[in-house]
DNA sequence: TTCAAGGTTTAGAACATTCTGAACCTTGAG
DNA sequence: CTCAAGGTTCAGAATGTTCTAAACCTTGAA
């Protein structure tokens, strides 16, 4: 068994924290590696070299990184193929309160199905809705706040 | 094809958004009825006979659901079997903030493998942190104001 | 223009999850 | 005690996901 270097497993233990969050470990292994890769922008063929990943892997990971937007292309003139970098706020995207909104959503239907807010049994779906719409809303002020106190100091 | 009741069609679009989330099929099913059953507390053998689905999946589903906390075992004397309902909070639970706790986590682990907060390359990390750490302790303050307002009204 | 490196796509192998059906256990009414 | 309804467990079928390898496409240096 050959020793392995602390970043790549620090890559390793980011794949299986993530997919534990639904993610497939080895779109996983590729963010955890472009937190701490060093430089930060690296190509398809680098990252497939650090991983141990097949090519086909690290292409369809990084394609569907960059549409969540976690992850950006980089030109770097004069060298050879694409270039990948975090995105600079990737991860605070998947703080996402779509989650939220979809929860309220499906209340909101629950409620249309039994007959509105104030027909019998409907407390169930009415104290989760008015729960989840209040995170709905607030969730989004408070990123707003750490950002508005971040930019000051 | 047969019709279906809207109470039961409700499970079912449930079943759907709750596996958009990790949750078996099967189990969000329950959840959806079980937001909705009347009355709220139901045997085993009625969901299983309301959702059509197999006894084995509504055991293992309840059980689940039951450790998770999202639903409780309730006595009806005089009745055969045991009754379930939704727990009063059920999915109030589910806004965990112990997402946000894994991610700082993973990010104080990754500082730690470059060399700390000030080390080159280190600010990829630094900042995703720093946003984790905030919402982590901001999140359940927030759930926390939530449940204090509602209780004053 | 040619060629090699880089990147993309895709079929299918390997693997994991989900769900059912059947055997089994438990409980309480009669 | 007996029996039937309710509940649990578990092996395996059905299904879905993930990953790779190999074929293919693209690009730019020479």
């Amino acid at each position: 068994m050959t020793e392995l270097a602390p970043e790549r497993r620090y890559a390793e233990d980011a794949g299986l924290v993530l997919t534990s969050m639904g993610m497939p470990q080895a779109y996983g292994k590729l963010m955890g590696w472009l937190l701490i890769c060093e430089p930060a922008a690296q190509s398809g063929a680098e990252i497939t070299a650090a991983l141990g990943l097949s090519k086909g892997s690290v292409s369809g990971g990084l394609r569907m990184l960059e549409t969540a937007g976690l992850v950006h292309r980089v030109a770097m003139p004069g060298r050879r193929g694409t270039f990948f970098r975090m995105a600079p706020d990737a991860l605070m995207r998947a703080a996402g309160s779509e989650k939220f909104t979809q929860f309220r959503e499906l209340m909101d239907r629950g409620l249309d199905v039994v007959g509105g807010r104030d027909a019998p049994g409907a407390e169930r779906l009415r104290e989760t809705r008015d729960f989840y719409a209040f995170i709905e809303v607030e969730l989004p002020k408070l990123i707003e706040r750490y950002h508005r106190e971040r930019g000051e100091t």
